[in-house]
DNA sequence: GCGGCTGGTCGAATCGTTTCAAGGAGAGGG
DNA sequence: CCCTCTCCTTGAAACGATTCGACCAGCCGC
């Protein structure tokens, strides 16, 4: 019941306490004979090694910690794969918590993990408040990579995935298969991923005279105000009628296909559209949406395996910020 | 860098390492004045705790862990929010380790628990195997609550859902709307889970002479085999096609409903359906889906609570078995 | 036969906390 | 003025592991 230390262990088998440490941690220091009985000694006892003894030796814990906005996202449950199978044979242990976009349970987690003393933090920060606490956990030792940010400042690792350019491929892509009315759908542009996937957009927009981008912004990023957006589309004279439609993620994408498909406009037919993301269901949708995809794990793997660079280079490690490029998936709902 | 440890507190403070000890955890027994200076020493020195030692004289950790089978998932990202909403002002931790189906990595996530002396475990076992490795941490003290699976023995607590019942809710409503030729779309009959709302969904076709349930059992619950599905219905001559569809989960359904649109016929006009897990996109589906859904998070709060009891209650604590509900939820897909 | 070496084992120190019995300084009562 | 009581504070003993110098017994070579 109560679990036995190794004390017991110890004594059980006939032999010191640092003994069984050797066997535990150097098995081929110790004599096969005495190693036997040792072992022998620990499976009749059921003994389980105490992780908090070990670490407060050992003076840092063997896990790492990925700190997620979400973790009902699938973008984020796809980065934690990823980090998750870059490190899942370097010993270490990975751990998720969910700030929920809420900075107080932020706070609160990454206080838990500096007292838990862990190896490293992948974190996606809820916002720039945050900086002045990271700041303190890097100055005290713990590296810290940011996910799906890039940093300004150079003195940390980063990686995220370059949203303006996400933004030039949809409305290139839309312009190259004859569109020249196009509407941007986006959300809030105090959303940074929002705000730059539009600058793309605009930017390619521009450099044509003969294509117009109007913009739609809305409250949030759900299918509901997709729907909205989408009603609003489809209120306009065919004339003025937008031809194709990007939209800042794949849900408000879906709200805006699930309109046009009630109203009985044909997609791609009458509406072309293009969603961000690429989420599981873009491709089963009623007809399968075009997405810019994301190269969501590989964004995890990298993380942690400049998160793990970090641990082990020490004091001279350079810090990177790694910008990965998004590709456009072409399906149904954006085809000639 | 090196961050300061209690000792270090004190000296700065002029006081003994005690009377900080005394000031963390019962700043009332300690004078004021002297409280204010050991605080002032710890911003300055910014001193964080150290939770292994403080672990190690506790003798057990201040966390309970979530096992789940697919993080990905948003069944178990709900169950996962559920239990943290139930455990959040309990002083508690909770840490969501992934199993991934695989009973490897499940064992490895046990172990490791163990050793960390975590304060409970809530887990969906990846398969009865495991239920050995199970009672040894029950046996060691660990109360371990099931999640999403009634438990036979009596010796531990369980939540799960009634699937049966599930499946005779939706094979009922379609019946109530008129259908009389009815298909079933499962699929491997080795997850507890199909198996148990197809014979929810037999039994009530069993019970009128009328009704008639076919079955077709796809390898996988995906919205590829889904449409592949949709392929067979579709192709059956009009007299001998279903006119409805109950799928034994959203993804089959989606991918069903997809075929029929593809193929021209109207839903639920032609063919009506039915799924089961009400996920975040059978609402923002083409045709709004109709589904049986779970109460999610209500299941991770509850197996919260139980695992709760248990770590408070002790020795008296009494094993609990609780059986959800399902509940069915109509929308388009099939409106009369 | 003796010095040195090697392989195996031991014991003690250490990590950073918490807890608790014991002590000390004032204050208040007799 | 002394005794008692309260309020603070202290110091030491855990908790369970790891690590490292010391020790001991054989064995080898000279």
């Amino acid at each position: 019941m109560a679990t036995s230390s190794i004390k017991e262990v110890a004594r059980r088998a006939g032999v010191s306490i640092g003994t069984v440490s050797n066997v535990l941690n150097r098995p081929d220091l110790v004599a096969p004979a005495t190693r036997q009985r040792v072992l022998d000694a620990i499976t009749t006892l059921g003994y389980v090694r105490n992780d908090s003894a070990r670490q407060l030796r050992a003076g840092q814990s063997r896990t790492v910690a990925v700190v997620v906005l979400d973790v009902a996202n699938p973008f984020f449950t796809d980065v934690v794969r990823g980090a998750e199978a870059a490190l899942d044979n370097s010993g270490a242990m990975v751990i998720v918590c969910n700030s929920d976009e809420n900075p107080v349970r932020e706070r609160r987690h990454l206080d838990q993990l500096e007292e838990q003393r862990v190896r490293g933090i992948l974190i996606t920060p809820v916002d720039n408040g945050s900086n002045e606490r990271l700041e303190q956990l890097i100055r005290n030792g713990i590296p810290v990579v940011l996910v799906d940010r890039g940093s300004r400042t150079r003195n940390r690792c980063s990686v995220a995935v370059d949203d303006v350019l996400g933004g030039r491929l949809a409305v290139t892509h839309l312009i190259e298969t004859g569109h020249r009315l196009i509407a941007f759908v986006g959300g809030p542009t105090s959303i940074a991923q929002v705000a730059d996937r539009h600058a793309g957009a605009a930017a390619v927009a521009a450099e044509r005279r003969d294509v117009k981008l109007s913009v739609l912004e809305m409250p949030a990023l759900t299918t509901a105000f997709g729907r909205m957006a989408g009603e609003k589309i489809a209120d306009l004279p065919a004339g003025r009628r937008p031809t194709a439609v990007f939209c800042a993620n794949d849900l408000l994408a879906l709200g805006v296909l699930q309109e046009m498909t009630r109203r009985g406009l044909a997609v791609p037919g009458d509406v072309a559209i293009v969603g961000y993301d690429d989420i599981e269901y873009a491709a089963a949708a009623a007809v399968p949406l075009s997405s810019v995809a994301q190269p969501r794990e590989l964004l995890g793997r990298t993380a942690a395996e400049l998160l793990y660079g970090e641990i082990n280079d020490g004091e001279n490690h350079r810090h990177r910020q790694v910008v990965f490029e998004p590709e456009l998936v072409v399906r149904d709902s954006s085809a000639r």
